[in-house]
DNA sequence: TACAAAATGTCGTCTACCTGACAGATTTAA
DNA sequence: TTAAATCTGTCAGGTAGACGACATTTTGTA
């Protein structure tokens, strides 16, 4: 029910190789993109499709000297530039990359692909309209609780301890990803962890020690 | 350029009844919905395919007792239950529907209409982050006047003494849209009053007598 | 034409959160 | 190992805008 932030469930690279006789990865070119280069920004030409094969990208709109996240996107997770949107490499990854033009010629004559293109644009609305959900509704604290929430969901390991939850993002990439400043996520990761509800394990991974706490629908304030 | 308040520039109901021998349109039933009658919520179940054949709706959101316009539909645009969003009749409006596993047979026999499917939902997606970027870099001023600016490029009429824009919106309709209160509204319209920016015609209509101000980078504060 | 209902204008209060500043901690490079 | 760079925590001050309250205006309808 809610926003992954992984963008689809759906595997597209698994689904471009696999679905009839490998033939849809023709036409499409292979790069590497070291981390933090920009892949691409809603002013670059021509309309792309990209899929990941590895690594980790982040695609976000920019104003002025703002950001907002507005998904992570991971192995088998594709976008495309026609979404004016900025994206970059959080680490070293191998992006995969086509001219729509060409991917549109793909479509016509292998049909049941659009199927698939169709439910992928399904799921990007989808988390659209989860984003806005949060940003007209929700205070800070909530969508930081939600993150978590579906962080958890997402990539979550059960323990005898807890739920270990590695991110592997700064507290200014949450920021960004809930719209928040870098100093409010602060101090709401503090302030859960006074409320023992999680605890640090290292930077970048937390142990969730009470997930009930993020799922209350008003939260004590301490 | 910017978001249009109409959801899709792409007529459907022309597109559905003129290709391919007018055959697209079987398999749709027809409704009239009263003023203010709710035509779908996230609950109802199945997944049906609208198209607006008279009249105008709302698709908004809901939390609580807050809620938040994504869109305003009129005769020619689509939308499906899959997003999960509330609609309701601002008029009395005809809607005609399909079960979406009968328009997904269509599409199987016809491919050339997902194409246009895929158009739809790719400028579905560009109003959202479009409503994303609004909400989480614009303050409530900026909201309106950009909402203003795209109504007036959309339905405005050039006159002698100005722009004409025939809203049909109240307040409160707006305040949903860009997401404020009524009363931040209303204190807007009358600060553009004061301005000599615009004038009141009647209720539902304005007279903008200044639109520069509307797309200044940062408005003067009276 | 009158009364109820709905829409609008305006004001003061209150608060969530941004921003800047700075100190301390951690990581990286050299 | 030391310095530089990056990340994190915390606090004080300022502000946009929500919200409630209420008066006023407009509209619908009996």
């Amino acid at each position: 029910m809610p926003a992954k932030m992984k963008l689809s469930n759906i595997d597209v690279l698994k689904l471009l190789t696999v679905s009839n006789g490998g033939s849809l990865l023709t036409g499409f070119s292979e790069r590497v993109y070291h981390k933090k280069e920009i892949i691409s920004t809603p002013y670059s030409d021509g309309d792309r499709i990209f899929v990941v094969k590895s690594g980790r990208l982040r695609v976000y709109l920019s104003c002025e000297d703002r950001e907002f996240t507005l998904a992570l996107l991971e192995a088998g997770d594709i976008f495309s530039t026609h979404v004016k949107t900025y994206a970059e490499a959080m680490d070293d990854s191998v992006i995969m990359t086509a001219d729509t033009k060409v991917f549109q010629q793909k479509l016509i004559q292998q049909p049941d692909i659009s199927i698939t293109v169709i439910k992928v644009l399904g799921i990007l609305l989808k988390n659209s309209i989860n984003i806005i959900e949060g940003l007209a509704f929700k205070d800070v604290r909530q969508r930081f609780y939600d993150f978590l929430t579906n962080a958890i969901e997402d990539r979550g390991n059960n323990t005898d301890d807890g739920i270990v939850l590695r991110l592997q993002l700064s507290t200014e990439d949450i920021a960004l990803l809930i719209g928040t400043s870098r100093q409010t996520v602060s101090t709401l990761v503090n302030e859960l962890i006074k409320c023992q509800a999680i605890k640090k394990i290292d930077r970048q991974t937390l142990l969730i020690i009470k997930p009930e706490v993020l799922t209350q629908v008003s939260p004590e304030i301490p």
